[in-house]
DNA sequence: AACATACATTTGTATAGACAAATATTGTAG
DNA sequence: CTACAATATTTGTCTATACAAATGTATGTT
């Protein structure tokens, strides 16, 4: 279905504002698709995107910054976030001994073997939303997404 | 910048996980644009949606379910953020009498001049955030999108 | 050492959103 | 006409997010 017919207005829209409208539309399907998916395990995307780069680490622990420049949405908290995932038993916090203005964020145990559980499931559903791309496609997406970025980031 | 050196990972990303995690990425970085452009009105991109749909109803008056389904992002409580624009003076609210479970919503002058003044603003920055596409990527971003979504509309 | 400044995180508060339950009204089957 | 289901919206509650202010720590200057 195109956009003017999801938000069924009679008028035909100016290009540019039909890209910017499907962009956020598709996103916030994608999203609610994500949500059904994650739902079953009972996290959201942002904790379980902070376990992947917690995992990322390799046992090396990560302080909040680290964790909060290598998020996909960035968001205002992170402090909050990792309580969560605390309260889960999934990371571990701990001040950092040469400076001691910083935190030590380190995944568990559990938090690992969560992931081996979560992460096909996550593979799985990224195959399917996009099983009827070709490579192609795919590429060509991810460059458009890229370029549309890339020739704002000097504008403001 | 492409996904992997945004969110920092060594790894070379499947090209399916790449394109969700980019969708994300750029809807986010798009929705912050958006937010300082409207940051300036005092209004949500959400509240100023309800208004445009409003004014496209040409002075027809639109009930709640009416709104929600023509929402980009549908959010849950269509109500509450009514009332918002309401407090606002820029809507106003009716029992519909042919149906009194139905509520009729209706767009003020001052609503309808205020959407005049924002509608340039959103129009300009529509084009400005995609200035550096051609017609032609406009036009194939807009496709592809329709496309990841509609391949799915009948999977799970 | 005393002070100002910068840094990293946490906390407070106000607003937004998800979801379920409650309310009110209408339509319909017996 | 009564009971029951369906519809449309509202309300309550809990969680999430944005933003500012507060806290605690480190660094550089005099």
């Amino acid at each position: 279905m195109n956009i003017e017919k999801i938000i069924k207005t009679e008028i035909e829209l100016p290009l540019p504002k039909k890209v910017v409208i499907n962009l956020l539309y598709t996103e916030n399907w994608i999203m609610d698709k994500i949500n059904i998916e994650l739902k079953a395990f009972d996290i959201s995307l942002q904790q379980f995107n902070v376990l992947r780069i917690l995992k990322g680490q390799k046992d090396k622990p990560a302080n909040l910054s680290t964790i909060q420049e290598r998020m996909v949405t960035k968001m205002s908290n992170t402090t909050r976030l990792v309580d969560k995932l605390i309260n889960k038993n999934y990371v571990k916090r701990a001040i950092c001994e040469s400076n001691r203005r910083k935190v030590e964020i380190t995944i568990t145990e559990e938090g690992k073997k969560f992931l081996d559980k979560v992460n096909p499931i996550m593979d799985e559903f990224e195959n399917r939303v996009t099983s009827n791309f070709s490579t192609e496609d795919l590429i060509l997406l991810n460059e458009l997404l890229n370029k549309l970025r890339n020739s704002n980031s000097q504008i403001t």
